[in-house]
RNA sequence: GGUUCCGUAGCUCAGCUGGAUAGAGCAACAGCCUUCUAAGCUGUGGGUCACGCGUUCGAAUCGCGUCGGAAUCACCA
């Protein structure tokens, strides 16, 4: 139970108590006391004055002393006008800092019992990765994550977009223009190599637009079988899936389950039948078949062809319907960019209309775009930042500055690169996972490469620096402990009610499928632990059973940090 | 045109299930390293929370409208 949520109940008992009624939960209102007040937490009275009859502030007077008198936790509280400022005792958080400390699993809550398959990053192999795929790739993993920490069992899944007339784009311009290279010949990675040809094609098709019918012919063959053809596409699709893997794991991304679109593509045609013979689709006059979702607010939706080919609508139907039932899916979460919220829209609807009762189980988590400074980038002129590209420039700037700084001197140069890596990686995941997914967010190349302030660096800087101290500590044979005589200052408490909140904060995040929740506990929590260690000595403090418990407060803040940064998908190293 | 989303400091973002004087970072300026890591800390300046009306004891937060921006409405994926 939190304190919110205790002192909630407290002030319940207390309303009955004083007023002999019996208060709607809702109207007790606590939360954090503004900092610059006197009090830990705070409840509004306005809410109550209908039950007390009384002036706020003597309504607030009444509840205060009441829970002062009832209430041995509380231990002391002052009225401003609405607001009833209650102080906790300093045991009271000595007590919460013991139970975190003793909490092996502090900030995992405990199992819901679901499952849940989240799909990310489903790539188009003709495409290297761009900082909107970042995103994706990122939010993707670090909700799965955070998923599994609210208590949840979670399948990451990922469908490749590994066939179509795109593709077949891309094979017509490699075996025209480029004349037998491979990512071999060239040094090329495989993904920007199929990616070149893709830019290509669509110059070539500017000069010469009568190339589509040759790629159509070719998109034909793809789906006779013809030898060649599949040989040429297999070949070009390893290339891109080798590029893929080096990427993935240079960002630290795995799937559990991966689909291929070239197996996929014609699920859902018996969805299509189970339609018509209910009713909910239509046949035109021309054989193409429709759901008519005008009545919903929306428009008539293709479904099949008129020459009986499927589109990804009906290959979306057709997936959902096998993923719940292979899995025995509790819920179904697609990261997919807001430019289809339509699209899930639809998906949601025709599924309900054909009966199925998981269909508003499926979420669409919806972000916004990645947008740069020069404007939107389009893939097809050409990447303009790219994802490979970026990361190695994060690395570079992160060895830069620990150059600079000499603090890495005398470890091993594996270990060093290590820690660039780490805090390159460190930079880039939190510049995009800090920003509310839903929102459209401002890619600046130049500004995602800084380490100061509200960054990925910082916190980790804050983390090294705790390691800093609890390894000087150790060496000294120093134990860390809290006793029941520690007290703590009120900066510690502080420190504490913060790390106390951070499984609220978990179950508050994992609700909104919003990592940045956690980044933003992670910069206020390594932000007031700064303020802290430039104001409080840890190491020369002279009384063992403070320094023993500052040690202790130290580790769980270090603890809780790696935690939540670990749902982010970010390590944080012990030097920097 | 219909639908959906967005608009908070010069810039990037928090805050939004209604609560006190709207917060950080960057950028600018002024300080702090014989003391546990200065990737840090402290301070100064910077706001009509796009605009208007409404609901409420109380609105950045909820509702309606206006303006501005984005996405989407394909026999594309």
């Amino acid at each position: 139970m939190t304190a919110e949520q205790f002192l909630s109940s407290m002030a319940a008992q207390a309303v009955e108590a004083l007023y002999g009624v019996k208060a709607d939960p809702s109207t007790l209102q606590v939360s954090v006391t503004r900092k610059d007040f006197e009090g830990d937490y705070t409840l509004v009275v306005f809410p109550l004055l209908r039950i007390s009859r009384q002036a706020p502030a003597v309504t607030a007077q009444a509840i205060g002393e009441w829970l002062t008198a009832n209430c041995p936790e509380v231990s002391g509280f002052n009225a401003v006008q609405g607001f009833l400022n209650i102080s906790l005792s300093n045991v009271y958080w000595r007590e919460t800092l013991q139970d975190v400390t003793a909490d092996a699993s502090f900030g995992t809550l405990p199992s819901t019992g679901r499952r849940i398959m989240v799909e990310f990053s489903s790539p188009n192999t003709n495409k290297p990765l761009h900082p909107g795929h970042i995103r994706n790739n990122l939010l993707g993993s670090s909700v799965s994550d955070l998923l599994k920490a609210a208590g949840n069992e979670v399948i990451k899944a990922t469908l490749v977009n590994d066939r179509g007339v795109h593709i077949c784009k891309s094979m017509y311009a490699w075996e025209k223009l480029f004349d037998g290279a491979t990512p071999e010949s060239t040094g090329i990675k495989g993904d920007h190599l199929v990616g070149d040809c893709y830019v290509a094609y669509a110059k070539l098709e500017k000069e010469h637009p009568e190339v589509i019918d040759d790629v159509h012919r070719m998109l034909v063959k793809w789906e006779e079988g013809d030898p060649a053809v599949r040989a040429l596409w297999e070949k070009m699709n390893g290339w891109v899936f080798d590029g893929f893997d080096q990427t993935y794991k240079a960002l630290g991304i795995s799937f559990d389950r991966t689909y291929y679109e070239h197996d996929t593509y014609l699920l859902g045609k018996e969805l299509v039948q189970k339609g018509l013979d209910s009713g909910v689709f239509v046949r035109d006059p021309d054989g193409s078949v429709w759901c008519d979702l005008t009545a919903d607010g929306l428009d008539r939706k293709l479904l099949l062809r008129s020459d009986g080919t499927s589109v990804y609508m009906t290959q979306d139907l057709g997936t959902a319907e096998r993923r719940f039932a292979e899995y025995a899916l509790d819920s179904h979460i697609y990261v997919v960019g807001n430019e289809q919220d339509y699209h899930f829209k639809v998906l949601k609807l025709v599924l309900s209309k054909l009966g199925f009762g998981w269909a508003d189980q499926i979420y669409h988590l919806s972000y916004g775009m990645v947008e740069l400074p020069e404007g939107k980038m389009k893939s097809r002129e050409g990447t303009v930042v790219d994802a490979d590209d970026l990361i190695e420039k994060m690395y570079q700037e992160a060895r830069a500055t620990s150059e600079a700084s000499g603090k890495l001197d005398g470890i091993p140069e594996e270990e060093k690169d290590r820690l660039y890596r780490m805090i390159g990686l460190g930079a880039l995941k939190y510049f995009i996972l800090k920003v509310d997914p839903k929102k459209t967010m401002l890619f600046d190349p130049k500004e995602s490469i800084d380490f100061n302030g509200n960054t990925g660096p910082f916190i980790q800087y804050t983390h090294a620096r705790i390691c800093s101290i609890l390894r000087k500590a150790s060496e000294s044979g120093l134990d860390a402990a809290v006793a029941d005589e520690s007290v703590l200052s009120p900066k510690e408490v502080r420190l504490v009610k913060l790390i106390a909140s951070y499984p609220q904060k978990v179950a508050e995040a994992a609700e909104a499928l919003s990592p940045a929740v956690l980044a933003n506990f992670s910069y206020d929590l390594a932000k007031e632990f700064n303020q802290y260690y430039h104001e409080t000595p840890v190491l020369k403090e002279q009384d063992a059973t403070t320094l023993a418990m500052r040690l202790s407060l130290l580790g769980t803040i270090a603890r809780t940090l790696r935690s939540a940064m670990g749902i982010l998908g970010i390590e944080l190293p012990e030097r920097m």
